[in-house]
DNA sequence: TATGTCACG
DNA sequence: GACGTACGTGACATAG
């Protein structure tokens, strides 16, 4: 056995008894749905340990047909003690049988038969040929038990061959028949001799043989036994007629019909899904996914596959190396996928080579830069962006970059789960990859990819390019049917990826000097403001830490609680600080601290230690798949919160300089979200403003005091402001309130006026909830999509939480489609008159350029004309810029 | 690892 | 009447 097979056998199972097995052997099992799988479960593994162990090339999975069968016209009472089959069996049966037809066995199911019949029949229509095995518990099958036929203990898998017979019941195979007429059968209803036992009827058997011959013989046989026997003549006739497993049937069934077939695997997986017969999903997806990975180590093995890739023209591919940051990272091995079964790992520097020795790397990358760099040579991946920027470390520029399935699990559900390689595959294909972390460990312990072996980083590195190739088989068929869904993803992701990748590698030139002045500048003013602090306090205490200031505030200042944490401690945030410097001396202290302390520790201090030793700039990382709305975020550093509103936090931006001979050029959208509402919302008066190109803020104060534009105080600006910015995110009047300062019926005065004033925004808003009640998700102008599963929440919060971002989401993620629109095109014509400049980054609604002072004339009228007219809305978008020496002055 | 706080749009 | 009350991020320090 041992999985392989040795011989022709043909195996014979009896379906009825298997089921009725699992059912009472295996606690009741139901899935999040209701159904009953306990059945199923158990039938399934069993079924599935005997296919490992006998790998069987024919097989018939017989069950009983519902009704009566010819049994029954014999002998009314046949079977007759037995109950109904409970319905919650019932229920199970057709589902199994759907999965054995998948598993490439259908079951065998005979009208007027039964079970046993229809395995009698097979068994010695084909016992010549092959080694007949039937699985069953049911001693009733011993009666065609031969030299070719054996019978297989369902428990046990034991075998019981003429001897095995012999020894269990006393008698050879060809006379079980007469043992069962004599002995009965209570499960049955098969009368027998009524005090004959299985001592008895082998006793007699093996005097007088047969039935018949017991019956000519009755008068030899004395006492108590034989009197029963002569008064039972007909019943024992009857009980042997019945006990005969009928072997001559016709059936339509020869043995083409009892080869296993290739499973359906892919029908399979999703039964097993919605049955939710986990087990077997995962056992199924491990098979699926299972790699026979290839390593490769020869050249004509490596020319072999640059072959197959050129022939193919499509592939997945995934790199290994020596580190995340990928200005350092160095390749430790590539792996392909031309598809889910053919895969292969090159290791290309893994220090141990006792069991391969590995192709030189030069060698390698030289040989395959001209499939990496051919655009007609279609690739797939899980974040290209990151192996492109690899790939430039080696001068590899990989072009043909065709699908990503990070971006495909992006695009297609933002919000449905984090897009790593490992939850998507568990998302969509149900298949539990191996983590970086089993391979490499974790913490202190973890080490370096070139140091894991050879083989489990072919394992580990084959089935991430599987994966990624399966995900995109999955994922692209689902997203491919969203015509605005394939834009965003094939329009704007797809070939932001590239330009992203572009911005990350240019970095940015930073003035450390610059930045360590302002550190220890910014020391010195901490120091001071502590000393103030400990002076009020009488005590020290870490300035840092809200735990203890807050302990100071109000325990040992007694101050009252102005409000509370989300966790129930009392607030000591800037809003509670900036209430009580009212009465208090120390929070304003307090509040200057943070603020200073926060520049120091996160960008003077830090900055300077993020600058590449390799190319003297900063390189920050841009993730294309993180938040909910469609916008970009940035890491490591990131570069998307540099200090701006405060004075000191402005000089931070002095300190991201142009290189020698150029200048930043930073270009922002003005005012872009609130013009996306009045785009959407198509408000005339908002649209008006916009079109007249009047300070909208002053406007809106305008409209809702009801006073001339030219009579806006700054106080008046500044609340329409707070209330035109409130609008975009869903506010409240008790948020609106507190903000300004009001009470709340005076908060919701102003908004009723400015709903008045603006009465399609008011509109807008109703109608994008409503839409997204009866949606579940809301799009944004290019039909990007947002899910938003609790808009419908009984729960208050919730629901109120998923209506604000209802209103936010379209807008928001709008103005991030329009400035990825602009990013691309501003791309593209870079690269048209083959310019110099470098878009170094990109902070939601700013681009920031490096440029040659000699190219400024002529490039950046047609940057901000781009950006301006990439896409068309029913009112002009304005950029402001400025040009300088350092992105703080360019402004 | 969770929490609180605050930098940006 | 209770519920919480303005969206989207990332990084740092503290504390358990």
């Amino acid at each position: 056995m041992n999985g392989k097979q040795k011989e022709d056998i043909l195996l014979l199972l009896d379906g009825t008894a298997y089921l009725y097995r699992a059912y009472h052997a295996l606690p009741p099992l139901k899935n999040s749905k209701g159904e009953n799988t306990g059945a199923i479960h158990g039938f399934l593994k069993a079924i599935n340990k005997i296919m490992e162990d006998f790998n069987p090339k024919h097989i018939g999975v017989v069950f009983d047909a519902k009704g009566k069968n010819f049994r029954h016209k014999m002998f009314e009472q046949y079977k007759a003690n037995r109950s109904a089959m409970p319905s919650e069996l019932v229920e199970q049966i057709p589902k199994l049988y759907k999965i054995l037809d998948l598993l490439g066995f259908p079951p065998i199911i005979i009208s007027g038969v039964e079970a046993d019949d229809v395995i009698g029949t097979l068994s010695k229509k084909y016992k010549n040929a092959y080694k007949v095995k039937i699985f069953s518990g049911d001693k009733d099958f011993a009666q065609l038990v031969d030299k070719n036929i054996s019978i297989i203990n369902p428990v046990t898998l034991d075998k019981m061959d003429s001897k095995g017979v012999k020894k269990k019941f006393g008698v050879d195979p060809k006379n079980i028949i007469d043992y069962l007429a004599l002995v009965g059968d209570k499960a049955d209803n098969i009368p027998g001799v009524p005090g004959v036992g299985s001592k008895t009827a082998s006793r007699l058997i093996n005097k007088h043989g047969n039935v018949e011959s017991i019956i000519k013989n009755q008068d030899l046989i004395t006492g108590k036994v034989g009197d029963s026997l002569k008064s039972n003549i007909e019943k024992l006739k009857l009980s042997k007629k019945l006990a005969t497993i009928k072997c001559d049937l016709e059936i339509l069934l020869d043995i083409d019909d009892l080869v296993k077939h290739e499973a359906k695997k892919e029908h399979l997986i999703n039964i097993y899904k919605s049955l939710e017969l986990n087990y077997f999903l995962e056992k199924e997806n491990k098979k699926k996914f299972s790699n026979n990975y290839n390593v490769i180590t020869e050249k004509n093995v490596f020319t072999q596959l640059l072959n197959d890739i050129k022939k193919k023209c499509f592939f997945s591919f995934d790199l290994e190396t020596t580190s995340l940051d990928y200005i350092e990272a160095e390749i430790v091995g590539i792996s392909f996928a031309l598809e889910s079964k053919k895969s292969f790992y090159i290791p290309l520097s893994h220090i141990d080579e006792s069991k391969y020795k590995q192709l030189p790397i030069k060698y390698v990358l030289e040989n395959f830069k001209s499939i990496l760099e051919d655009k007609k040579i279609k690739k797939v991946g899980h974040n290209l962006k990151y192996d492109r920027n690899v790939l430039l470390n080696y001068k590899i520029n990989l072009k043909g970059i065709q699908h990503d399935s990070m971006l495909l699990s992006y695009v297609y559900d933002s919000t449905a789960i984090r897009h790593g390689l490992d939850n998507v595959a568990e998302k969509y294909l149900s298949h539990k990859t191996i983590h970086y972390e089993d391979v490499a460990g974790k913490g202190v312990k973890q080490i370096p990819f070139s140091e894991v072996d050879i083989d489990v980083a072919a394992e580990y590195s084959c089935e991430d390019a599987i994966i990624s190739l399966e995900l995109y088989n999955y994922l692209w068929e689902k997203v491919s049917k969203d015509k605005n869904i394939i834009k965003i993803y094939s329009d704007i992701e797809i070939p932001l990826m590239p330009i992203l990748s572009d911005i990350e590698r240019n970095g940015v030139l930073i003035d450390s000097k610059k930045l360590n002045k302002l550190s220890k500048e910014l020391e010195k003013e901490l120091n001071e403001i502590q000393k103030k602090c400990f002076e009020i306090t009488k005590k020290k205490f870490n300035l840092n830490s809200p735990k203890q200031l807050q302990e100071i505030l109000y325990i040992d200042l007694k101050i009252p609680i102005f409000k509370n944490t989300p966790t129930g401690k009392p607030s000591t945030d800037e809003d509670t600080l900036q209430f009580l410097s009212q009465s208090h001396k120390l929070p304003e202290l307090i509040l200057d601290y943070r603020s200073l302390n926060k520049l120091k520790t996160g960008y003077t201090d830090k900055l300077p230690l993020q600058v590449s030793k390799k190319t003297g700039r900063v390189h920050t990382s841009y993730q294309q798949a993180i938040t909910a709305t469609g916008r970009l975020s940035s890491t490591e550093p990131n570069l998307q919160n540099i200090p701006i509103k405060s004075s000191q936090g402005k000089k931070i931006r002095t300190a991201f300089i142009a290189d020698v001979g150029n200048k930043i050029l930073a270009a922002d959208y003005s005012q872009i979200e609130l013009r996306i509402m009045a785009h959407l919302s198509n408000d005339r008066n908002l649209l008006q403003a916009f079109t007249n190109n009047i300070d909208v803020h002053s406007f809106t104060a305008a409209e809702i005091f009801n006073i001339d534009i030219d009579n806006v105080t700054l106080e008046d600006r500044r609340a329409a402001k707070t209330i035109n910015f409130g609008l975009i995110y869903g506010m409240s009047s008790f948020g609106m309130s507190k903000q300004l300062g009001i009470s709340i019926p005076e908060a919701k005065d102003y908004m009723d006026i400015y709903f008045d004033r603006y009465p399609k925004i008011k509109l807008y808003m109703k109608e994008t909830k409503e839409f997204a009640q009866k949606n579940g998700y809301v799009e944004t102008i290019f039909g990007r999509k947002l899910y938003l599963p609790e808009i419908n929440s009984k729960q208050v919060q919730r629901r109120k939480y998923a209506e604000r971002t209802a209103i936010n989401a379209p807008v928001q993620g709008s103005a991030a489609d329009i400035i990825k629109i602009a990013m691309i095109e501003i791309d593209c014509w870079l690269n048209e008159i083959n310019s110099n400049t470098k878009m170094i980054m990109q902070v939601h609604d700013e681009l920031v350029f490096e440029i040659n002072e000699k190219d400024v004339d002529n490039e950046v009228e047609n940057i901000i004309n781009i950006m301006q007219n990439c896409v068309n809305l029913k009112l002009p978008l304005i950029v402001n810029y400025g040009i300088n020496f350092n992105w703080g002055d360019a402004h």
